[in-house]
DNA sequence: CGACTTTGACCGGCGC
DNA sequence: GCGCCGGTCAAAGTCG
């Protein structure tokens, strides 16, 4: 597939339309004059038709330098002519030169030199000449000029079709919450009628257990709770209930009114991570548990990313507060624990933990949602992460009947023999996406993406038909999905025309983001038929480019603190938790 | 002194 | 029921 003119969508059906559009705008363009099809439109595998169309003598400079972005190519073209034409009055020039490619517009003229008579036909035919590259330069500017406004049209089409889709996925969502709720409120209605009072409580408590973390009926009772942490005092404060939370408290405080107010801390930030909170399943009530069980995993959908790292712990742009390491079985590398504290009670959390196999390998796996506004620089891992944990929940959906095949997924993910770019396994207790940016040999090459890693196990064959979609509080993804797909055509840019970060008024944190946008939208994209193409052209993204691979230190997590010094210092503001962390965990895992 | 890390204890889930 | 394991708590220690 042609990445060129800055569309990088690879078996994208609309990216590919668009393609041949321009394809066969330019292949009559050009048809008359016989310009070599290659420079207009580089295409390695159909290279017999572009020898046919070459003219003897021109020489393909772009043969060998597949690079990918092919506006370069369309001003190389440009100067070429230019050039050429400020050298159509010299009596006498080359037949082509390599370094310029000149030869080209020498052979595109149709004119030979050997046969050619000084005098008035050699002048006739420099007129003529110029009168055509004339013409080629506005038919180059034309082109150009339609280019853009194809790259505009697929760049709404694609904003409008994120959009709707993120539309439907929220009145499914909504449409199946009602229908559970209406169905788990009648048979809970049930229950009530035939317990007593304090038998009824304790119902609604393990109802109510699904989603918030211990639900209590008074302050009283809550001191019974086998656990009290100030954390979870602080948990109560009124922002979380407002928060679009991954958890079920959707369905808790959907459920009743009555039952929300005998909640004493519903929304415990807690109440989102560990197996520890996982929703307990009442067999008693017979709530459909496999359904319910099933649900819970999806809210503990978490996105892992794999990175090669000296340091301790990445810097993602946000503050981490660590309140836990742990010896893992199976990795004598400690994991260590993290609690985002850039907000009271915001429910995020983080693993971090050295790869077994390969100790420069770090992985951190983040869980849930931030509660709270975030920096540039942490909106774009945030962004990203959500992504992955949205690919992941609404993949779920995909599928007619709302139960996500595993095996489906799979074969979506590892299409034919590119099977190394994606992996899928159901050993992991939740829904993971891992993110591995460790196998990038070369950030240098484009044209073939390193290899994404992506896993998406889904422990039961049987998945909730509603994801709780994680929406983002901070309400980046509607441009991450809106603008991705031509951020991503920009990333390729970035790496022809800066080399150190040098894109005046682009921010690395600028950088970051956009590259996030492009991964969060290829992931989001992911649901698709094209995911594998998705996919790599995400990592692509994420990993090809060195100037955005600098930027991303404080995104993706390709890029690293500490040892790997962020680009322009990392363009986070807040990296002073991390940095002292940095400083002060000496004895963190593998260090 | 506040924020943070360290680290042993604790808790709940899970498998045998 | 017991032990293992992952995750969390919280007191003590450290640091700026």
């Amino acid at each position: 597939m042609d990445k060129g003119w800055g569309l990088t969508l690879d078996s994208d059906s609309l990216g590919f339309f668009v393609n041949k559009q321009l394809e066969a705008k330019r292949n009559s363009m050009f048809s008359g004059v016989d310009f070599p099809a290659k420079l207009a439109h580089h295409q390695p595998s159909d290279t017999s038709a572009d020898s046919n169309r070459a003219p003897v003598g021109v020489v393909d400079f772009f043969s060998d330098q597949k690079r990918p972005v092919n506006d370069d190519r369309e001003s190389a073209t440009v100067a070429a002519v230019k050039k050429e034409d400020s050298l159509a009055d010299q009596p006498s020039r080359p037949s082509f030169d390599v370094n310029t490619g000149l030869g080209l517009l020498t052979a595109n003229t149709g004119s030979d030199q050997s046969t050619v008579d000084d005098g008035v036909s050699s002048d006739v035919e420099d007129k003529r000449s110029k009168i055509e590259l004339a013409q080629l330069q506005v038919q180059l500017q034309r082109m150009n000029a339609e280019n853009q406004k194809l790259r505009e049209m697929l760049s709404q089409v694609t904003s409008n079709y994120s959009a709707l889709h993120m539309q439907f996925v929220a009145v499914t969502s909504q449409h199946q919450k009602i229908a559970n709720l209406a169905e788990t409120s009648q048979e809970h209605e049930n229950v009530e009628g035939k317990l007593g009072e304090q038998e009824e409580r304790k119902q609604e408590r393990q109802f109510l257990d699904l989603g918030p973390s211990s639900a209590t009926d008074d302050p009283a009772a809550s001191n019974n709770s086998s656990s009290s942490s100030e954390d979870r005092t602080r948990s109560a404060t009124p922002q979380n209930k407002d928060v679009a939370q991954f958890d079920l408290q959707d369905n808790s405080s959907n459920f009743r009114s009555s039952d929300a107010k005998r909640i004493g801390r519903e929304e415990s930030p807690d109440s989102e991570w560990g197996p520890n909170k996982v929703p307990k399943l009442n067999p008693s009530t017979n709530n459909k548990p496999i359904e319910q069980s099933a649900d819970a995993t999806m809210r503990k959908a978490r996105v892992s990313v794999r990175a090669r790292s000296e340091a301790p712990m990445i810097t993602d742009g946000c503050q981490w507060r660590k309140y836990g390491q742990k010896m893992a079985k199976g990795n004598p590398c400690p994991r260590a624990y993290y609690r985002c504290t850039m907000a009271v009670g915001c429910p995020v959390r983080k693993q971090v933990q050295r790869c077994a196999e390969d100790r420069t390998v770090l992985i951190t796996t983040y869980e849930g949602n931030h509660n709270h506004p975030l920096p540039p620089a942490a909106m774009a891992m945030a962004s990203t992460t959500t992504a992955a944990a949205n690919m992941l929940l609404s993949g779920s959906m995909s599928s007619a009947d709302g139960i996500m095949n595993p095996n489906l997924l799979a074969r979506a993910i590892l299409p034919g023999s590119s099977s190394s770019m994606a992996t899928i396994s159901a050993s992991a207790p939740f829904p993971t996406v891992t993110l591995d940016l460790t196998n990038n040999p070369n950030p240098l090459q484009f044209q073939r993406p390193a290899p994404a890693h992506f896993q998406v196990p889904f422990p039961g064959a049987v998945q909730p038909t509603q994801p709780q979609l994680p929406m983002p509080p901070h309400g980046a993804l509607p441009q991450v999905f809106g603008h991705s797909l031509y951020n991503q055509s920009k990333f390729s840019g970035l790496q022809l025309s800066s080399q150190h970060d040098q894109m005046p008024g682009v921010s690395a944190s600028q950088l970051a983001h956009q590259a996030a946008a492009a991964a969060a939208a290829q992931l989001h994209q992911t649901q698709h038929a094209s995911l594998a193409d998705s996919v790599s052209a995400a990592t692509a993204a994420i990993t090809a480019n060195p100037n955005f691979t600098a930027a991303l230190a404080a995104a993706i997590s390709s890029i690293i603190g500490g040892a790997q010094p962020n680009a322009g210092g990392n363009a986070t503001g807040n990296a002073s938790s991390n940095s002292n962390n940095n400083s002060k965990n000496a004895s963190f895992p593998g260090n």
